[in-house]
DNA sequence: TTTCTGTTACCGTTTACTTCA
DNA sequence: GCTGAAGTAAACGGTAACAGA
């Protein structure tokens, strides 16, 4: 398949971009222009009377592909892009980034977006890169940059998109802790609110036996079920249970799950 | 010293694209 | 082959820190 078939290239060629180079590495002074990024790289346009084709021929691009390098399997515009070699006036041949771009309702002043796919090379080494610190420094964006056949901003890009992966799986993984946590508590709570019954209606059955001071009071713990000797005192049996009560209170369903009215 | 301006880095959100079931 | 969901690179708007005038 050929440039022309791909493109159905017309006559028209058109160099974008008269911003200085310096632009490129200001992100925010594109936005004060109200500028896409796209349109700050210095391109030639191959105008075609149905499709907009644009050819990209960005200085650092240009600059990247003349390096050789090992992890330089780069994925550039995996679908919507060919590669292609051109010469340029003194017979230096470099190779630049074609893109042509969708026929849709961006054709003016729309987005041009160009997808790109890191190699697996590249996203091991960022996040070896990422695992030592995931955060940059200039120097750092740069080193990566150069060899990676990236350029600085897309590196950067990438460490702030890690950033917010790394942040997203933090997150999921509190909120399922806190969940557990919910459901322990729920629990935790049925179970109390239960005894509470239970000793709801042993106070009253005390207060009955205290009317009966010959009588043996036998008592049993709601949560384990085993039964005391109430002993001679059942105003004791009473005062007992409400402690216990009390100290269920203090229960941490975070550190134990053991009953927590039974020590 | 304070204020203003420009630059840089980062974040949260959104968009556009790719991959995969 | 089509479709929707998930993943992700990139863009965008906002903010804060910092340096220099």
């Amino acid at each position: 398949m050929g440039f022309n078939d791909i493109c159905n290239t017309g006559l028209g060629l058109g160099l974008g971009c008269l911003g200085k180079q310096e632009n490129f590495s200001h992100p925010r002074k594109k936005k004060k222009l109200s500028m896409r990024y796209d349109h700050f790289l210095p391109s030639l346009t191959l105008g075609s009377s149905d499709d907009a084709c644009k050819a990209y021929v960005d200085d650092e691009s240009v600059d990247l592909h003349r390096k050789a390098s090992s992890v330089s399997e780069v994925s550039f515009f995996s679908s919507s892009s060919i590669k292609k070699n051109i010469n340029f006036g003194g017979g230096e041949e470099v190779e630049f980034e074609k893109v042509c771009a969708r026929v849709s309702d961006e054709e003016d002043g729309g987005s041009l977006r160009k997808k790109l796919r890191l190699s697996k090379p590249q996203s091991s080494i960022l996040e070896d890169s990422f695992k030592e610190n995931s955060t940059l420094n200039p120097k750092r964006k740069q080193a990566l940059a150069d060899q990676l056949n990236l350029r600085p901003r897309q590196v950067e890009v990438w460490f702030q998109n890690r950033r917010a992966r790394t942040k997203l799986k933090q997150t999921e993984v509190d909120c399922e802790l806190l969940k557990k946590c919910c459901e322990t508590l729920t629990e935790e709570n049925k179970r109390l609110q239960e005894e509470l019954q239970q000793l709801k209606s042993w106070k009253l059955t005390a207060s009955y036996c205290m009317q009966l001071p010959a009588a043996t009071t036998l008592s049993m713990c709601p949560s384990c079920e085993r039964v005391a000797d109430g002993g001679e005192d059942p105003s004791m049996t009473t005062s007992i249970a409400f402690r216990i009560g009390m100290k269920s209170r203090f229960y941490d369903p975070l550190s134990s799950h053991a009953s927590a009215a039974c020590s």
